[in-house]
DNA sequence: TCCACCCGTTCGGCTTGACGAACGGGCACC
DNA sequence: GGTGCCCGTTCGTCAAGCCGAACGGGTGGA
């Protein structure tokens, strides 16, 4: 996952911490959504002794007691056992991780690798210069992927936008106020959005 | 999840579907990977007692369980609780459910609307003509979608290719034979993966 | 002050997941 | 045919998750 347990890298992430993540998760899940210990386990159904002691650290729930959560949270069972996620991130054209193919004159560039169970949003982009497109911030754990097909452009968060030249790629959070402005006619984006 | 978790209706999904919907996913990707219950249960070092109940759908496993056998299988955990899925689809430039900005000119195509728990990879392409990229199937239940940024190109399956002009998008299966192929010079792309 | 309420933690019990060992079946090899 | 190996399942034991109840602490109203 995305956070990837991915590989089959068996020392990837010892169990204990795995624990303590759901752990951390659970109590910033709850307290982020106002809720009180007591509240939560009434609504997942479970008791309120097993919750405690799932936020104390002493855990290894079941898939069950964890989905229950989930639901009663609103939150998509990834967010319970993936860790927090990074910033803001700029990928130059002709930087990042490249590869190129022996079989043609292609190259590819890795933008982003898989956060998992997200839901993504894929939009085409057609704008020209004139005021900027302001966003109000979407729901919490959103990231935007920008990536500039042509003309110029200048995106990101409200208060430390990027400029963008073709090829650049920049993401950042998207539950936070964030602009898309055009500097040049014709100017062409992909936006990729991941609500958690 | 999309599968979703996502919303705080408690029936969302019966725990008992839960389950066989993990003692499915284990098996598939099981499979998938080659692997004996045997031989899995040893890399996951988890007994394969369990492995067999699990898989029989006498289950409940603890997280650290799921775990285990995600990081053993080399799989993101979100595989495991999240069910099978879609085909091609071609959006031209200018087609598509577009919208316009009062507050600059600026507008928006969605292009593909939130599969949810998918692993997403981005990637940026630039190509020339020559020999076409000839891809072999990545992992069931791929997704691949091209936006083409500049220059000209044939993308989508291999029997069934889409020529692709500036902004148009295509949506296919990427777990089947497909391609890649630049019609012109300084050809760029954005190509956006989803594994399930 | 007293009481009622809700908070979160702690304490026995009951249930159940995880384990190792034993079992039957299929296959290759001698 | 006999033997050895690995497959996947089943069984009994043990540990641990989950539960309800009881507890102490904090707060607001009568």
């Amino acid at each position: 996952m995305g956070t990837g347990n991915g590989p089959a890298d068996p020392a990837e992430r010892p169990a204990s911490g795995l624990i303590t993540l759901i752990a951390t998760a659970i109590r910033r899940e709850r307290e982020g959504a106002g809720l009180s210990l007591t509240e939560l386990a009434r609504r997942a159904g479970i008791a309120k002794s097993t919750l405690s002691q799932l936020e104390s650290g002493s855990g290894n729930p079941s898939v069950e007691t964890l989905w229950a959560l989930g639901v009663a949270l609103g939150v998509p069972f990834s967010r319970l056992v993936d860790p927090p996620r990074p910033r803001i991130r700029v990928v130059r054209r002709g930087e990042g991780p490249v590869t190129h193919s022996d079989q043609a004159d292609y190259s590819a560039a890795l933008l982003a690798a898989g956060a998992t169970h997200t839901r993504r949003d894929l939009y085409r982009i057609d704008a020209s210069p004139g005021r900027p497109r302001l966003s109000e911030p979407h729901l919490p754990g959103t990231t935007e992927h920008v990536v500039l097909c042509t003309g110029r452009a200048l995106a990101g968060p409200t208060e430390e936008p990027v400029e963008l030249d073709p090829g650049d790629y920049v993401a950042y959070p998207g539950d936070a106020p964030h602009l898309f402005e055009a500097l040049a006619p014709d100017t062409t984006a992909v936006i990729v959005t991941d609500h958690i």
